[in-house]
DNA sequence: CCTAAACAGTTTAGCACTACACCAAATTCA
DNA sequence: TGAATTTGGTGTAGTGCTAAACTGTTTAGG
Protein backbone atom coordinates (compact mmCIF):
# COMPACT_ATOMS: atom_id res chain seq x y z
CA UNK A 1 0.00 0.00 0.00
CA UNK A 2 3.17 2.33 -0.78
CA UNK A 3 1.51 4.70 -3.47
CA UNK A 4 -2.03 3.48 -3.74
CA UNK A 5 -3.17 5.10 -1.28
CA UNK A 6 -6.90 5.73 -0.96
CA UNK A 7 -5.87 9.27 -0.67
CA UNK A 8 -5.15 9.94 -4.37
CA UNK A 9 -3.42 12.86 -3.62
CA UNK A 10 -5.12 14.17 -6.91
CA UNK A 11 -3.68 17.36 -8.11
CA UNK A 12 -5.37 20.74 -6.77
CA UNK A 13 -7.15 22.55 -9.21
CA UNK A 14 -5.93 26.24 -8.79
CA UNK A 15 -8.90 27.66 -11.43
CA UNK A 16 -8.93 31.06 -12.24
CA UNK A 17 -5.97 30.98 -10.11
CA UNK A 18 -3.62 30.01 -11.98
CA UNK A 19 -4.08 32.91 -14.71
CA UNK A 20 -3.85 35.74 -12.05
CA UNK A 21 -1.16 37.58 -12.65
CA UNK A 22 -1.29 39.15 -9.03
CA UNK A 23 -1.22 35.23 -7.88
CA UNK A 24 1.81 34.24 -10.23
CA UNK A 25 3.96 37.42 -9.00
CA UNK A 26 2.80 36.68 -5.36
CA UNK A 27 4.34 32.87 -5.99
CA UNK A 28 7.35 33.83 -7.87
CA UNK A 29 8.05 36.47 -4.86
CA UNK A 30 7.52 34.01 -2.15
CA UNK A 31 10.33 32.10 -4.08
CA UNK A 32 13.04 34.52 -4.18
CA UNK A 33 12.36 36.12 -0.71
CA UNK A 34 12.69 32.46 0.62
CA UNK A 35 15.94 32.08 -1.48
CA UNK A 36 17.23 35.14 -0.40
CA UNK A 37 17.04 34.48 3.18
CA UNK A 38 19.11 30.98 2.72
CA UNK A 39 21.45 32.99 1.17
CA UNK A 40 21.85 35.95 3.41
CA UNK A 41 20.21 35.11 6.74
CA UNK A 42 23.76 33.91 8.53
CA UNK A 43 24.85 37.64 7.45
CA UNK A 44 21.40 38.90 9.27
CA UNK A 45 20.01 40.50 5.79
CA UNK A 46 16.65 40.63 4.70
CA UNK A 47 15.61 41.71 1.38
CA UNK A 48 14.03 45.12 2.87
CA UNK A 49 17.32 45.70 5.07
CA UNK A 50 19.44 44.86 1.68
CA UNK A 51 17.18 47.49 -0.21
CA UNK A 52 17.60 50.17 2.24
CA UNK A 53 21.62 49.78 2.20
CA UNK A 54 21.62 49.53 -1.70
CA UNK A 55 20.26 52.93 -1.47
CA UNK A 56 22.43 54.07 1.20
CA UNK A 57 25.47 53.29 -0.68
CA UNK A 58 24.44 55.03 -4.29
CA UNK A 59 22.75 57.78 -2.24
CA UNK A 60 24.90 58.78 0.64
CA UNK A 61 23.22 61.51 2.92
CA UNK A 62 19.26 60.58 1.93
CA UNK A 63 17.10 61.22 5.05
CA UNK A 64 14.98 58.48 6.24
CA UNK A 65 11.64 59.36 4.72
CA UNK A 66 13.55 59.88 1.64
CA UNK A 67 14.81 55.93 1.33
CA UNK A 68 11.33 55.10 2.26
CA UNK A 69 9.11 56.78 -0.09
CA UNK A 70 12.11 55.63 -2.94
CA UNK A 71 11.09 51.93 -1.46
CA UNK A 72 7.99 52.34 -1.20
CA UNK A 73 8.02 51.70 2.10
CA UNK A 74 6.29 53.61 5.10
CA UNK A 75 8.29 55.92 7.33
CA UNK A 76 8.14 54.35 10.08
CA UNK A 77 8.97 50.70 9.46
CA UNK A 78 12.93 52.72 8.67
CA UNK A 79 13.30 53.50 12.48
CA UNK A 80 14.02 49.70 13.18
CA UNK A 81 15.07 49.39 10.30
CA UNK A 82 17.92 51.85 10.60
CA UNK A 83 18.04 50.73 14.07
CA UNK A 84 19.20 47.32 13.90
CA UNK A 85 21.87 49.01 10.77
CA UNK A 86 23.35 51.45 12.93
CA UNK A 87 24.05 48.31 15.63
CA UNK A 88 25.78 46.26 12.67
CA UNK A 89 27.95 49.05 11.87
CA UNK A 90 26.42 48.72 8.56
CA UNK A 91 25.66 52.71 8.58
CA UNK A 92 25.01 55.46 10.43
CA UNK A 93 22.44 58.62 11.45
CA UNK A 94 24.07 62.10 11.38
CA UNK A 95 22.28 64.88 11.53
CA UNK A 96 21.28 66.74 8.45
CA UNK A 97 23.04 70.41 8.17
CA UNK A 98 19.95 72.40 7.59
CA UNK A 99 16.97 70.43 9.52
CA UNK A 100 17.03 70.04 13.09
CA UNK A 101 14.25 67.35 12.83
CA UNK A 102 16.14 65.01 10.26
CA UNK A 103 19.11 62.66 10.03
CA UNK A 104 20.91 61.59 6.97
CA UNK A 105 22.05 58.41 6.24
CA UNK A 106 25.70 57.43 5.45
CA UNK A 107 27.73 54.22 5.09
CA UNK A 108 30.47 53.05 7.77
CA UNK A 109 34.09 51.70 6.36
CA UNK A 110 32.82 48.91 7.41
CA UNK A 111 29.41 48.79 5.92
CA UNK A 112 31.00 49.61 2.45
CA UNK A 113 33.32 46.51 3.00
CA UNK A 114 30.35 44.66 4.39
CA UNK A 115 27.93 45.49 1.22
CA UNK A 116 30.39 44.17 -1.17
CA UNK A 117 29.96 40.94 -0.29
CA UNK A 118 26.40 40.99 0.15
CA UNK A 119 26.53 42.25 -3.38
CA UNK A 120 27.89 39.52 -4.36
CA UNK A 121 26.25 36.63 -3.19
CA UNK A 122 23.17 38.42 -3.99
CA UNK A 123 24.64 39.00 -7.70
CA UNK A 124 24.92 35.19 -7.82
CA UNK A 125 21.58 34.28 -6.63
CA UNK A 126 20.43 36.35 -8.99
CA UNK A 127 22.14 34.81 -11.67
CA UNK A 128 21.27 31.61 -11.26
CA UNK A 129 17.51 32.85 -11.17
CA UNK A 130 17.75 34.43 -14.43
CA UNK A 131 19.65 31.52 -15.98
CA UNK A 132 16.20 29.77 -16.26
CA UNK A 133 15.32 32.86 -18.76
CA UNK A 134 15.72 32.20 -22.72
CA UNK A 135 18.67 34.30 -23.18
CA UNK A 136 19.76 37.90 -22.18
CA UNK A 137 17.17 39.59 -24.23
CA UNK A 138 14.11 37.61 -21.91
CA UNK A 139 15.89 39.34 -18.86
CA UNK A 140 15.17 42.43 -19.64
CA UNK A 141 11.81 41.68 -21.23
CA UNK A 142 11.01 40.72 -17.39
CA UNK A 143 12.44 43.67 -16.06
CA UNK A 144 10.55 46.30 -18.42
CA UNK A 145 7.08 44.50 -17.91
CA UNK A 146 7.36 43.91 -14.16
CA UNK A 147 8.11 47.55 -13.92
CA UNK A 148 5.09 48.12 -15.88
CA UNK A 149 3.36 46.85 -13.23
CA UNK A 150 4.65 47.83 -10.60
CA UNK A 151 3.31 52.19 -11.37
CA UNK A 152 -0.07 53.23 -11.07
CA UNK B 1 9.85 79.61 -3.91
CA UNK B 2 7.42 77.16 -5.17
CA UNK B 3 9.84 74.31 -7.32
CA UNK B 4 13.00 75.66 -7.30
CA UNK B 5 13.69 74.57 -3.83
CA UNK B 6 17.01 73.58 -2.44
CA UNK B 7 15.47 70.43 -2.34
CA UNK B 8 16.46 69.78 -5.67
CA UNK B 9 14.93 66.17 -5.16
CA UNK B 10 17.44 64.75 -7.41
CA UNK B 11 15.99 61.49 -8.41
CA UNK B 12 17.44 58.30 -6.48
CA UNK B 13 20.02 56.43 -8.12
CA UNK B 14 18.95 52.46 -7.49
CA UNK B 15 22.42 50.97 -8.51
CA UNK B 16 22.28 47.23 -8.69
CA UNK B 17 18.73 47.05 -7.36
CA UNK B 18 17.07 48.10 -10.76
CA UNK B 19 18.42 45.01 -11.87
CA UNK B 20 17.50 42.66 -9.61
CA UNK B 21 14.17 40.57 -10.76
CA UNK B 22 13.21 40.07 -7.00
CA UNK B 23 13.22 43.66 -6.17
CA UNK B 24 10.82 44.08 -9.65
CA UNK B 25 8.46 41.37 -8.33
CA UNK B 26 8.93 42.60 -4.86
CA UNK B 27 7.22 46.42 -6.37
CA UNK B 28 4.87 45.01 -8.95
CA UNK B 29 3.51 43.02 -6.39
CA UNK B 30 3.08 45.50 -4.01
CA UNK B 31 1.15 47.28 -6.44
CA UNK B 32 -1.15 44.47 -6.87
CA UNK B 33 -1.73 44.15 -3.71
CA UNK B 34 -2.55 47.56 -2.81
CA UNK B 35 -5.06 47.38 -6.16
CA UNK B 36 -6.49 44.49 -5.28
CA UNK B 37 -7.39 45.60 -1.34
CA UNK B 38 -8.81 48.89 -3.25
CA UNK B 39 -11.09 46.35 -5.57
CA UNK B 40 -12.26 44.16 -2.53
CA UNK B 41 -12.07 45.45 1.08
CA UNK B 42 -15.28 46.49 1.16
CA UNK B 43 -15.97 42.83 1.21
CA UNK B 44 -13.15 41.90 3.93
CA UNK B 45 -11.72 39.83 1.31
CA UNK B 46 -7.36 40.06 1.39
CA UNK B 47 -5.39 38.38 -2.00
CA UNK B 48 -4.62 35.37 0.57
CA UNK B 49 -8.33 34.53 1.41
CA UNK B 50 -9.80 34.98 -1.53
CA UNK B 51 -6.93 32.37 -3.21
CA UNK B 52 -8.31 30.36 -0.45
CA UNK B 53 -11.57 30.49 -1.32
CA UNK B 54 -10.60 30.00 -5.01
CA UNK B 55 -9.00 26.52 -4.18
CA UNK B 56 -11.91 25.07 -2.14
CA UNK B 57 -14.25 26.42 -5.07
CA UNK B 58 -12.54 24.20 -7.49
CA UNK B 59 -11.98 21.33 -5.07
CA UNK B 60 -14.36 20.72 -2.57
CA UNK B 61 -13.95 18.42 0.64
CA UNK B 62 -9.67 19.60 0.86
CA UNK B 63 -8.82 19.28 4.28
CA UNK B 64 -6.76 22.51 5.77
CA UNK B 65 -3.49 21.61 4.64
CA UNK B 66 -4.19 20.28 1.59
CA UNK B 67 -5.03 23.51 0.65
CA UNK B 68 -2.30 25.47 2.96
CA UNK B 69 -0.09 23.19 0.84
CA UNK B 70 -1.21 23.55 -2.57
CA UNK B 71 -0.80 27.47 -2.13
CA UNK B 72 2.94 27.36 0.16
CA UNK B 73 0.91 28.52 3.19
CA UNK B 74 1.60 27.46 6.82
CA UNK B 75 -1.08 25.07 8.45
CA UNK B 76 -1.12 27.55 11.42
CA UNK B 77 -2.06 30.07 9.07
CA UNK B 78 -5.48 28.73 7.59
CA UNK B 79 -7.22 28.62 11.25
CA UNK B 80 -7.85 32.29 11.52
CA UNK B 81 -8.25 32.68 7.77
CA UNK B 82 -10.75 29.40 8.16
CA UNK B 83 -12.12 30.91 11.34
CA UNK B 84 -13.59 34.39 9.02
CA UNK B 85 -14.47 32.67 6.28
CA UNK B 86 -16.60 30.54 8.35
CA UNK B 87 -17.87 33.56 10.53
CA UNK B 88 -18.43 35.34 6.88
CA UNK B 89 -20.45 32.16 5.09
CA UNK B 90 -18.86 31.67 2.64
CA UNK B 91 -17.62 28.02 3.44
CA UNK B 92 -17.77 25.64 6.18
CA UNK B 93 -15.88 22.84 7.67
CA UNK B 94 -17.08 19.40 8.19
CA UNK B 95 -15.70 16.53 9.95
CA UNK B 96 -14.00 14.26 7.40
CA UNK B 97 -15.63 11.15 6.71
CA UNK B 98 -12.31 8.70 7.78
CA UNK B 99 -10.21 10.66 9.76
CA UNK B 100 -11.92 12.26 13.28
CA UNK B 101 -8.49 14.65 12.94
CA UNK B 102 -9.42 16.30 9.91
CA UNK B 103 -11.91 18.64 8.57
CA UNK B 104 -13.30 19.05 5.29
CA UNK B 105 -13.72 22.49 3.33
CA UNK B 106 -16.96 23.17 1.19
CA UNK B 107 -18.71 26.39 -0.18
CA UNK B 108 -21.85 27.45 1.09
CA UNK B 109 -24.55 28.27 -1.08
CA UNK B 110 -24.22 31.62 0.31
CA UNK B 111 -20.31 31.66 -0.39
CA UNK B 112 -20.78 30.17 -4.30
CA UNK B 113 -22.73 33.43 -5.09
CA UNK B 114 -20.22 35.70 -3.30
CA UNK B 115 -17.21 33.67 -5.18
CA UNK B 116 -18.94 34.83 -8.33
CA UNK B 117 -19.33 38.73 -7.70
CA UNK B 118 -15.89 38.45 -6.09
CA UNK B 119 -14.26 36.74 -9.55
CA UNK B 120 -15.90 39.36 -11.51
CA UNK B 121 -14.41 41.99 -9.78
CA UNK B 122 -10.53 40.15 -9.57
CA UNK B 123 -10.91 39.66 -13.24
CA UNK B 124 -12.08 43.51 -13.84
CA UNK B 125 -8.87 44.61 -11.71
CA UNK B 126 -6.90 41.45 -13.96
CA UNK B 127 -7.80 42.62 -16.97
CA UNK B 128 -7.07 46.81 -16.38
CA UNK B 129 -3.55 45.27 -15.25
CA UNK B 130 -2.94 43.05 -18.26
CA UNK B 131 -3.79 45.90 -20.66
CA UNK B 132 -0.89 47.21 -20.26
CA UNK B 133 0.90 44.33 -21.72
CA UNK B 134 1.17 44.07 -25.48
CA UNK B 135 -1.28 41.47 -26.84
CA UNK B 136 -2.39 38.35 -25.13
CA UNK B 137 1.47 36.68 -26.14
CA UNK B 138 2.95 38.78 -23.74
CA UNK B 139 0.58 37.83 -20.89
CA UNK B 140 1.09 33.91 -21.57
CA UNK B 141 4.64 34.55 -21.46
CA UNK B 142 4.65 36.05 -18.46
CA UNK B 143 2.45 33.37 -16.96
CA UNK B 144 4.99 31.26 -17.88
CA UNK B 145 8.07 32.94 -17.13
CA UNK B 146 6.41 33.73 -12.91
CA UNK B 147 5.90 29.96 -13.00
CA UNK B 148 9.43 29.06 -14.12
CA UNK B 149 10.87 31.23 -11.19
CA UNK B 150 8.09 29.95 -8.97
CA UNK B 151 9.59 26.51 -8.11
CA UNK B 152 12.72 24.93 -6.89
C1' DC C 1 -2.14 -6.22 20.41
C1' DC C 2 0.74 -2.24 21.90
C1' DT C 3 4.10 1.02 21.55
C1' DA C 4 6.41 4.51 18.60
C1' DA C 5 6.19 7.48 14.93
C1' DA C 6 3.69 10.56 11.86
C1' DC C 7 -0.06 13.70 11.16
C1' DA C 8 -4.34 17.45 11.47
C1' DG C 9 -5.48 21.14 13.78
C1' DT C 10 -4.56 24.50 17.15
C1' DT C 11 -2.07 27.79 20.14
C1' DT C 12 1.48 30.80 21.07
C1' DA C 13 5.43 33.74 20.30
C1' DG C 14 8.25 36.38 17.23
C1' DC C 15 9.04 39.13 13.20
C1' DA C 16 7.93 42.39 9.36
C1' DC C 17 4.92 45.63 7.53
C1' DT C 18 0.75 49.21 7.63
C1' DA C 19 -1.86 52.80 9.44
C1' DC C 20 -2.72 56.20 12.66
C1' DA C 21 -1.68 59.52 16.26
C1' DC C 22 2.03 62.28 18.37
C1' DC C 23 5.90 65.70 19.12
C1' DA C 24 9.33 68.78 17.68
C1' DA C 25 11.01 71.47 14.01
C1' DA C 26 10.36 73.88 9.79
C1' DT C 27 7.68 76.37 6.41
C1' DT C 28 4.00 79.28 4.86
C1' DC C 29 1.41 83.32 4.92
C1' DA C 30 -0.70 87.18 6.65
C1' DT D 1 6.59 88.46 14.08
C1' DG D 2 3.17 84.95 14.97
C1' DA D 3 -0.42 81.52 13.95
C1' DA D 4 -1.58 77.70 10.92
C1' DT D 5 0.09 74.09 8.18
C1' DT D 6 3.42 70.79 6.78
C1' DT D 7 7.12 67.66 7.56
C1' DG D 8 10.71 64.21 9.91
C1' DG D 9 11.18 60.91 13.20
C1' DT D 10 9.01 58.09 16.60
C1' DG D 11 5.56 55.15 19.31
C1' DT D 12 1.70 52.19 19.15
C1' DA D 13 -1.83 49.17 17.69
C1' DG D 14 -3.43 45.82 14.35
C1' DT D 15 -2.47 42.42 10.65
C1' DG D 16 -0.11 38.66 8.05
C1' DC D 17 3.34 35.22 7.93
C1' DT D 18 6.70 31.71 10.23
C1' DA D 19 8.36 28.52 13.50
C1' DA D 20 7.89 25.81 17.45
C1' DA D 21 5.37 23.28 20.99
C1' DC D 22 0.99 20.78 22.28
C1' DT D 23 -3.33 17.67 21.86
C1' DG D 24 -5.82 14.19 19.94
C1' DT D 25 -5.83 10.79 16.14
C1' DT D 26 -4.04 7.69 12.88
C1' DT D 27 -0.61 4.66 11.05
C1' DA D 28 3.54 1.52 11.23
C1' DG D 29 6.21 -2.22 13.19
C1' DG D 30 7.53 -5.53 16.55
Amino acid sequence: MADDTKKTDQPVDFGLLNNLVGYRLRRAQMNFFSKFSEVCSDLGISPGLFAIIAIVERNPGLTQTAVAQALGNDRSAMVAAVDKLEKMDILERRPAINDRRSYALFMTTQGEKFFLTLSERVMEHEQIMAARLEGENELEWLLKTLDTLSHG
